[in-house]
DNA sequence: CCATATTAGTTTCATTCGTAACTAATTGCA
DNA sequence: TGCAATTAGTTACGAATGAAACTAATATGG
């Protein structure tokens, strides 16, 4: 009656966290593994390229934004892709720190090119699985999405 | 008619793999720094821990299996567990190459101290969801983890 | 038995990554 | 104006990571 079942061990192929980490990394590098040697492109400027291709003219801090990488990642990404001439950056005129960012000719075809991939590795996930399984996919990493871990109280 | 509404880029916002990346290295970033620095133990070597805070006696090999980690990050995490007096590694008898790990008393004090710490994220993320929502998680979990991406032909 | 192949785990080296410090441009406000 | 604070992006540096080469122990097969 007074035993607590709260087991006081924890079985890491049960644990939620680890679970997602193995299964997005799995995901991930199964994609990277896709264009990486093909096209001689990391996945940092893939994501850069991606978010590029689909929005051009975006500033280095927006794409951080977008990409949820971190400023450093973006610059590191966007010098091997202006290297590659797979990119090519101005500056705004107006704020002449502000780097308006755009693929190439070259940058658009290969982007082109890499997108049927990385969408034929997204399809042959979400195929398998049924119509009500997928609404309830996208619900739940919309809830995931939005909790707080940290609970700021500032 | 002959339209084809394949849209030709890629909104990585709701590109299924990057949105698993993103949570997932969230979760993982949250917890870690729950425990990181109060206890000085990088991700890889808390990933050691809990696996031989369940079952202890394994083989690095057989941490490497459990855990999804290589051989090298386990030997690293492993050497850095022993130096600071967490783990205790004998070799087996019957193959003198073999080790056999096990948490010492202190790795098992801290184990106990930081296993809540770990169920409380993820209690806090499960807690979110209804009953039917955590069914419905585990159930796609398991449906993703069976897929396979690489289709071996061999 | 001995030579070769295999296995467990470690070391090395080159790359990647993240944090913090830095430079240059712009803003704000005294 | 003019000087401190902020912002965009880069650089520097130490730690983490991955692939390949390596060492030591064991298994295999002629």
């Amino acid at each position: 009656m007074t035993m607590k079942n709260t087991e006081n061990s924890l079985h890491l192929g049960e644990f939620l966290p680890y679970r997602l980490s193995v299964l997005s990394n799995r995901i991930s590098r199964a994609i990277a593994d896709g264009y990486e040697e093909q096209f001689q492109l990391s996945l940092p400027e893939w994501r850069v390229m991606a978010v590029l291709g689909g929005e051009p003219d975006l500033s280095a801090a927006q794409v951080a934004e977008r990409t949820a990488m971190d400023k450093v990642a973006v610059s590191r990404a966007v010098n091997k892709l202006l290297e590659s001439g797979r990119l090519e950056r101005h500056f705004s005129p107006e704020d002449k720190r502000r780097s308006v960012l755009a693929l190439s000719e070259e940058g658009r075809k290969i982007y082109r090119e890499v997108i049927p991939i990385a969408l034929g590795y997204e399809s042959k996930i979400l195929d398998k699985l049924s119509e009500p399984e997928k609404l309830a996919l996208m619900s739940l990493l919309n809830k995931l999405e939005d909790i707080q871990l940290h609970t700021e109280d500032s």
